[in-house]
DNA sequence: ATCGCCCGGTCAAAGGTCGC
DNA sequence: GGCGACCTTTGACCGGGCGA
């Protein structure tokens, strides 16, 4: 059994350290002396007490005794490489990206709000000549359908402009990514929203109007979208319940999503793949943390890539949901906006682009209700 | 007789440990490294001296000399009772399930070139009315594109039938699977085939064609498929050849793609999804390990997930390149086999399932000749 | 059987961290 | 800027399984 008392200072020892029975303060100490070669020069008489008040008084005076004691100096090593931090600080840079993004949700979700009052005692919106037979007051008309869209379209522009990597990048490339991932972070964040409906066959528009897969169906000419919405209740909203997918989660695949350094007509792909892989760093790092907090949960493991894999579905669904509105266009049955025509229905032929640049131009956080709720023809 | 010095540090060496001759540190800090996944940055220049008394001094020079001097992580084993009694562990199953999956990719790339010469010496392979004005001998015909697809179907289903967790599953989900996986496996398997080709503007065909960008866009009536061409490079080839993907990952994955769970008319999602999980946690497990291994290679960070994000953008282009496939058979420019019709455009209507009935059926590593050349009409 | 060899694990004593 | 309570990493030293 080793000695519980410091030979250097007669405090409580921690074992045996460079050869004498001692205590940390004596172990530091004494490392610290031999590391830096400190000379030491007694004031007094080279006899000064050392114990565990007075060890500090004399620093010649401790270091002999710390020899005394059979300290020895080539017990010292040479220095190591940095060792893990002991408090959780180092993240910051990462931690900050995480709440931007949280920080550019939660004023989406206020500013949803506003527009959907707004909107809803604004004319309305034609949106079409099918209109859903519905019984539930709360239930999507098809009319909702073009509205939500459209409120959506608005509400991102207004997101992606709210996000330092995408305000940096020049504006053909800011119309790129907006074109780009327009369809598919509609469609995430509708699945996002109905998960906690608590329905298992319901999705929740952004217009927070309910559409039934069912209800859907009903409609016989566009039974497509029924199939969307049923893609959407099996493909993601249903794996995403079963994964208890957070917010944070939420925040950082929609970012993942919409820096996609491959989409059409983007020039700089270099600082959209390093907004993206940052997104992604932060995603896998809070996964992993999630993943340590509630060891025994099994669905916490590869948590991150269970996440990824949400994304081809997701990007599968929005493919077909484009082509569905396209048929409805070309049959009449829904009347299309340019901001939709823009965003949504990427035509090859050269858009006018005065919409975009207008929305991209005013500041954040005050959509033009101009372009809101304008509507072609 | 051992040589007597750590091939790591010069100190003295205990025997031979994970492969290389080294000393007790060099062992325990390997050995830590590995299990612990430890991921070391070098603060200097990547060139630090590992020796005796420096050895400490930077973990990610010690690391990278270990492996250079020869240690394999795979030596690393599986973490024993404290008892000492050797336990069954299932990571004994994952490193299986990737050697499972390469084997299953080398008998199919044996088979490929077998059957590349079977069809070859056959009569010719009517696929449509348009040919191809091609300077190169080598580059590919019209003909060729229909050909490697058919090759590539009938491959991917003897792929399939060779994977234990595919050949437990019920036949409706067997079914399910290969029509919900088909397109998208196949462009994988063109894009990771075109990584080793070199050439930035050509994609590689099954049948050892070449397929330039240019190329296909000089046939007018059809140029929608040198937009799929385009896609596979931009989005796919180039980003792997970035990423230096290598054939573990593609196998992995290639399966990953293939358990959908999500699938259409797929009954038993548990399973699937175990089967895509285990293959996820193999993939994982292996970018980190490789992660491990390069540690100066930034693109070693985020690996998986930087893999996983290549499949949304397949999943865009295989849809993309159905529908072309959908229109060019709509405009009498290709003719259709049962089987691509079965598997690539899954139309509603309630297929004949005798085609992949057969193929199911028969043993693996024998696909019959019959129904690797059957056309329509 | 018994003897190296090379796996595994252990824990005293090195190291480093960071609020005070 | 040193001190020292507190944490991590190191490596010498074992035990055990396996092939010769």
């Amino acid at each position: 059994m080793v000695e519980e008392i410091c030979h250097i200072c007669n405090d409580k020892s921690t074992g045996k350290h460079y050869g004498a029975i001692s205590c940390d303060g004596c172990k530091g100490f004494f490392r610290r002396s031999i590391r830096k070669r400190y000379h030491y020069t007694c004031r007094f008489e080279q006899n000064c007490d050392v114990t565990r008040n007075k060890r500090n008084a004399c620093r010649a005076c401790r270091l002999q005794k710390c020899v005394k004691a059979g300290m020895k100096s080539n017990a010292i090593q040479n220095e190591r490489d940095a060792i893990g931090k002991r408090k959780k600080t180092p993240e910051e840079g990462k931690e900050d990206l995480i709440d931007q993004l949280v920080a550019a949700e939660q004023m989406c979700q206020q500013l949803r709000s506003s527009v959907i009052k707004n909107t809803s005692s604004l004319a309305p919106y034609d949106c079409g000549k099918v209109k859903w037979n519905y019984e539930d007051a709360r239930s999507a008309t098809l009319d909702d359908i073009g509205k939500s869209i459209h409120q959506q379209l608005v509400l991102f522009i207004e997101w992606a402009k709210s996000l330092p990597q995408f305000s940096f990048l020049a504006q053909v490339d800011q119309a790129a990514l907006l074109k780009g991932g327009a369809a598919s972070i509609i469609v995430l964040g509708v699945a996002y929203r109905s998960i906690h409906l608590g329905m298992d066959d319901t999705i929740c528009l952004a217009n927070d109007t309910l559409l039934p897969k069912e209800h859907a169906t009903q409609v016989g000419d566009i039974n497509h979208f029924s199939c969307v919405v049923g893609r959407i209740l099996a493909e993601l909203v249903n794996p995403m319940r079963r994964l208890d997918m957070d917010l944070v989660e939420y925040v950082a695949l929609k970012a993942i999503l919409f820096f996609n350094p491959v989409v059409r007509e983007c020039n700089d792909q270099t600082s959209v793949e390093n907004a993206r892989f940052a997104c992604l760093r932060s995603l896998q790092r809070r996964c992993t943390d999630k993943a340590i907090v509630n060891q025994e949960d099994d669905s916490q493991d590869c948590r991150s890539g269970k996440l990824l894999l949400l994304l081809p579905s997701l990007q599968a669904i929005a493919q077909q949901l484009v082509e569905d509105v396209q048929l409805a266009r070309l049959f009449g049955l829904v009347n299309v906006d340019s901001l939709m025509e823009e965003l949504i229905l990427n035509d090859l032929k050269p858009s006018d682009p005065q919409i975009l640049q207008t929305s991209l131009a005013s500041p954040v956080n005050t959509p033009s209700v101009k372009a809101e709720v304008e509507v072609e023809e």
